[in-house]
DNA sequence: CGCTCCCGCCATGCC
DNA sequence: GGCATGGCGGGAGCG
């Protein structure tokens, strides 16, 4: 760079380099102007004489492409030294590269090209992702500091976060090994228990206000002090130990990575924004407060995002709150860490998210044979979080209730994904999940909701929106239809096997199927629900509702997502959605669907996965009912878009720019769906083995009717619950139980009107909401004799209005034990990655503050507790509340 | 103008 | 005292 500058950098203009080099230089020359640029002139700083200089010199010229060049120059070196500092003339350099300086100089360098991230690329370009076992890659800090042409300094904030992660490892002074990412996930997940542990009452705490960002100062104090400066994770690796060397303090930029990584993994949303993540750590560390220390935060996780981004795990995105939009940052990288470690399948593609994705997706999708769905929508019901949080801000509230049951709901998320993990452990006897459903749990995220994932739109926290949006959402959604019929297969088993059947699948599924009565089960989604409001889902939930079609379509919709998956998740995009996003932010409208993106859009990802996903949603959601009654939709589905996509389109495109139409053509095909008679089960307590409940609710518009107001998220018509886990799941199933819901009544109708009508479609499903489940259930159904029960009962009011009103029909699921059949949706999702992943976890709200807050809440509640409180709040709510 | 964040001073600690 | 680290924050680039 000096040397471009030099030669001809100068005319140019005085980089800052020059001056900055003169300053040194000076030392040198004291005659030179001090810092006038012009010394651009020749003279230029003779002094080129430092080693550093000529190295940097190389390095610069080589730089772009030089790794052959270095040597070259190394070659050079003497010459151009002596020559350098001989003659002024940058000729010589010239010589030396003669085009690439040429180049260099036109180009300058850009502050953007100095960049941390970009430095880090670079940095990265240079070791593998998955370095072999047997080689050990040496990192040494002064020659990668000169091939990149940077200082030191500038090394060490690159490898303090790749030690964070445990991507590299201190050997020695100077001496760094690479490790690659194969401990990647493993650090991840360690990261997010640490996280949970130490965040995750901030987070439920938090999530009290929606605005987390707010109130900083109580969520810290929830934090806790204590470790907070050891090294979370002090990973010492066997390999590399250096160990002692350690000591110093405690690398504030190294454990700032690792909290700031937590954070993002304990946060359903996946989105952090900057200034609560800078408040989060002051405050671990630090009472003062003081904006200064605040700005230093910021700057500090400025660099660390830098680096998590050129590692692919994050990616900037804004949040846009009633305040303003504020600079946040989206996970990208992988959610779930089978607890396994995906270590073990280490090969585990380079990617960590993809991997992760595709797992899930893998998974899924062999489960999903059966065919399952999703519908995301639910989630928005579910996703309580972000209504609430919408609420508030809306204050829609007369209804208090909601409230409550939001809460109740969120948790709901969580138990739906432990419901999940139940079922599968149930058909599976994984009694043991529970505490990975536990585990589960955290990650669980539930959200079925595709949407979170996109990183790019901008979250918007439109209070009002949420609600309409979540009616919007559910109509949109509705299809679960198809998958009633299918879901029944035994197969499932793959799904259950998500890999330890627990979470992964949980996570990525909202739904299970029954054999039997083929009944569905949705969990989760609650977070979507946030999402899926208007924001997010519009990518999420379309996917995944996509998937739930597809899923629906077993062997269908499989290929599609197995190809979307691959598709996607193989090129390692994750990112691609971000940009698409944006439109979110009309998620204000009513509906949410919005779907923002891209579907179409071919940029997304592979287009198909993606976009479709995000068409296909739509339409799925539309076509659910059709598409049950045609396969077709699933064939459709992602993949094409041909049928799906052109009802997908219509809707789909406009929601993503308007989401309002989409919305209404997504009712109206509710609507149209045929709603059949929800059915509540209840089983004596043994019943099924595992279900205890099942609830059809019918969701006779009217009876549930959520006002659209209420909550219908709520309005889950039934709740499995197993026999033991029963307990700690809220789940509601719902069976077909659409009630009619009248078009017009859509709008308002409640969401759960929709999803249920959706789901419902023929089919009685179930829908998990979430809550409830708690994965701890015992893995025996004995286990809680207690909770179970209540659960089912409680579910919402409206449930058991629905209940009682829709009846049991059917008995539904009666004894089978449950096929879980995860839907794939999640996977199918996968289409993207992204969209997955943040399904899974995401449970966003969008709320762009709540990032931490969502996530919080669910895992703090995780535990059983707060489910068993959401349930029985439910309970209450109904039965206190008349309705 | 505000968000980013580069740059390098300088403190800290070990040798 | 020298060197390796890395905390820190001024202030500039950029949109």
């Amino acid at each position: 760079e000096n040397i471009f500058d030099r030669s001809r950098m100068a005319p140019k203009t005085p980089i800052k380099n020059e001056p900055i080099d003169l300053s040194k230089q000076k030392g040198c020359t004291p005659e030179r102007n001090p810092i006038t640029p012009v010394k651009i002139i020749d003279r230029p700083q003779s002094d080129p004489w430092t080693p550093t200089a000529n190295l940097k010199i190389l390095v610069s010229a080589a730089s772009p492409d030089m790794r052959d060049r270095e040597k070259k120059k190394e070659l050079f070196r003497p010459i151009e030294n002596s020559e350098q500092s001989d003659t002024p003339d940058s000729l010589q350099y010239d010589i030396v590269d003669d085009s690439t300086v040429d180049e260099f100089e036109k180009q300058r360098p850009s502050r953007k090209q100095k960049s941390l991230g970009l430095l880090c690329q670079k940095f990265l370009a240079r070791y593998p992702n998955y370095p072999l076992s047997t080689e050990k890659t040496t990192i040494s800090l002064d020659e990668v500091a000169s091939i990149l042409g940077v200082e030191r300094r500038r090394i060490y904030d690159i490898v303090n976060v790749l030690e964070s992660l445990q991507l590299v490892s201190r050997v020695a002074k100077n001496q760094y090994c690479w490790h690659g990412r194969h401990n990647l996930s493993q650090t991840l997940k360690m990261l997010q228990d640490a996280g949970e542990l130490q965040y995750g009452e901030l987070m439920t705490s938090q999530h009290k206000e929606q605005d987390l960002e707010y109130k900083f100062g109580e969520r810290k104090k929830a934090i806790i002090p204590d470790s907070q400066d050891r090294p979370l994770l002090d990973f010492s690796e066997p390999d590399c130990i250096s160990a002692s060397a350690n000591s110093r303090k405690d690398k504030s930029l190294r454990i700032m990575s690792q909290k700031f990584v937590m954070l993002f993994l304990v946060s359903k949303t996946k989105i952090v924004t900057l200034d609560i993540a800078a408040k989060i750590l002051i405050e671990e560390t630090q009472d003062t407060v003081d904006h200064s220390k605040f700005k230093t935060k910021v700057r500090r996780l400025y660099d660390i995002a830098n680096v998590l981004t050129s590692l692919g795990l994050i990616k900037k995105v804004h949040v846009t709150e009633e305040r303003g939009r504020k600079p946040a940052f989206k996970w990208i990288g992988p959610v779930e860490f089978p607890e396994n470690t995906d270590d073990l399948r280490g090969d585990s593609p380079a990617s960590n998210p993809l991997p992760e994705t595709q797992r899930g997706a893998s998974a899924q999708y062999q489960t999903s044979t059966t065919g399952k769905q999703r519908f995301t929508r639910h989630a928005s019901f579910n996703s309580a979080q972000p209504c609430e949080a919408a609420r508030r801000k809306v204050s829609s509230e007369p209804n208090s209730p909601r409230q409550e049951r939001q809460a109740c709901i969120v948790n709901s998320d969580e138990n739906c994904s432990k419901m999940i993990n139940l079922a599968a452990v149930c058909r599976q006897k994984i009694e043991e999940d529970t505490g990975s459903a536990k585990k589960s749990n955290m990650t669980l995220p539930v959200s079925l909701l595709p949407v979170p994932g996109d990183s790019d739109f901008c979250v918007n926290p439109l209070p009002q929106a949420v609600f309409p949006v979540v009616q919007a959402d559910v109509p949109s959604f509705s299809l679960p239809i198809g998958m009633s019929s299918q879901a029944s297969h035994p197969s499932i088993p793959a799904a259950s096997k998500t890999e330890n059947g627990k979470p992964t699948l949980v996570p990525n599924q909202p739904f299970l199927c029954f054999p039997s009565s083929s009944l569905f089960m949705l969990c989760g989604g609650l977070q979507e629900s946030n999402m899926s409001e208007p924001l997010p889902t519009a990518g999420d939930p379309g996917s995944r509702s996509a998937e739930a079609q597809a899923a629906i379509p077993p062997p269908v919709c499989q290929k599609r997502s197995s190809q979307k998956c691959s598709s996607p998740s193989a090129p390692g995009d994750d990112e691609e959605p971000a940009a698409k996003k944006q439109t979110l932010k009309h998620s204000d409208l009513p509906l949410s669907l919005v779907v923002p993106k891209k579907p179409e859009s071919p940029k997304a990802e592979s287009s198909p996965g993606g976009g479709c996903s995000a068409a296909v949603h739509l339409e799925t959601n539309h076509l659910g009912l059709a598409s049950l009654a045609a396969p077709e939709m699933a064939n459709k589905e992602s993949t094409k878009p041909l049928d799906c996509q052109e009802q997908g389109k219509q809707s789909q495109k406009k929601d993503p720019d308007d989401p309002p139409p989409g919305n209404e053509y997504i009712s109206k095909e509710n609507a149209n769906q045929p709603f059949q008679p929800q059915y509540l089960y209840v089983q004596p307590t043994a019943g099924l083995s595992s279900f205890n409940f099942l609830f059809s609710a019918n969701q006779a518009p009217g009876a549930i009717s959520l006002a659209a107001n209420q909550m219908p998220s709520l309005s889950l018509p039934c709740v499995m619950v197993p026999s033991a886990a029963l307990a700690s799941f809220p789940l509601i199933p719902f069976t077909s139980a659409l009630s009619p819901v009248p078009d017009s009544s859509f709008s308002a109708a409640a969401s759960t009107n929709f999803s249920v009508s959706s789901l419902a479609s023929t089919t009685p499903v179930f829908i998990s909401t979430t809550a409830v489940v708690t994965p701890k259930v015992s893995p025996a159904p004995s286990a809680d004799p207690q909770q179970p029960a209540h659960p089912a009962l409680h579910l919402s009011p409206v449930l058991t209005r629905s209940c009682s009103a829709v009846k049991l029909d059917s008995p539904v699921c009666m004894g089978h034990p449950v096929t879980l059949l995860k839907l794939q949706q999640p996977s199918s999702a996968p289409l993207t990655p992204k969209s997955i992943r943040p399904a899974h976890h995401e449970a966003f709200f969008k709320t762009p503050g709540s990032l931490g807050d969502p996530v919080a809440w669910k895992k703090n509640e995780g535990t059983q507790t707060r489910n068993a409180s959401s349930v029985q709040r439910r309970l209450e709510i109904s039965s206190t509340s008349p309705d």
